[in-house]
DNA sequence: CCAACATATGAACACATGCTCATATATCAA
DNA sequence: TTGATATATGAGCATGTGTTCATATGTTGG
């Protein structure tokens, strides 16, 4: 360290940061997580869930798959997905705590 | 409690929780929280230190300070901001520990 | 094989978002 | 007051994003 406070971060990992944050940054998508959150689900029971369409909810399972936050599991001719780690539920939760209280 | 899983969130408050991290979704205002992490700064030093237009960083501190986000505080003719608490802070850093490591 | 089902994908469109530029407001110095 | 400085704001524009609709892919049962 060189400093003591933390230098701006860089572009790379502004935007890192900034792309991860803007995957909980929509209704659906912390619908979607917050469902998870409880276990997994296929996608026609994720789609009611979050009250989306079930391309809708594929869609945004996609984008979610490349970052992994979600893994899928495919079973049949179904799919469930479920959060990829810990740490994705504890930064949705850590949201959700400053919305409720805070 | 009538569940032992989480319901999925109401549409008022996944809305909310969508709001809270959008504010974190974009790259310019990534590096303006980093950088707020260290301490306060005035506009101009904020808009240095981000890498953008004075009137890009207001624009954007405007949003930051309706959210209560971040807090002002006037002083002659520049404004000091600073992040309104450390629960803001937390939630920064734990998005950029997730794209650092895990 | 075929039909039904579950999910995925691409195109198109409506809407949101972030930037710039011009301008407004406010404060200080002379 | 006048001029300079610091910040804020609104309009306009270019780009990004979420949805729907149509279609494709893959899987199971008959």
């Amino acid at each position: 360290m060189t400093t003591l406070t933390a230098p701006v971060l860089d572009e790379r990992t502004a935007a890192q940061v900034a792309e991860l944050f803007r995957a909980f940054s929509d209704t659906s998508r912390v619908r979607i997580i917050s469902a998870l959150t409880a276990g997994e689900l296929n996608v026609s029971a994720l789609a009611e869930a979050a009250g989306v369409s079930e391309s809708a909810v594929s869609h945004h399972l996609r984008g979610l798959r490349q970052m992994r936050l979600v893994r899928a599991r495919k079973e049949g001719r179904q799919v469930f997905y479920c959060l990829d780690d810990d740490h994705v539920a504890d930064l949705f939760r850590q949201g959700l705590d400053h919305v409720q209280h805070g």
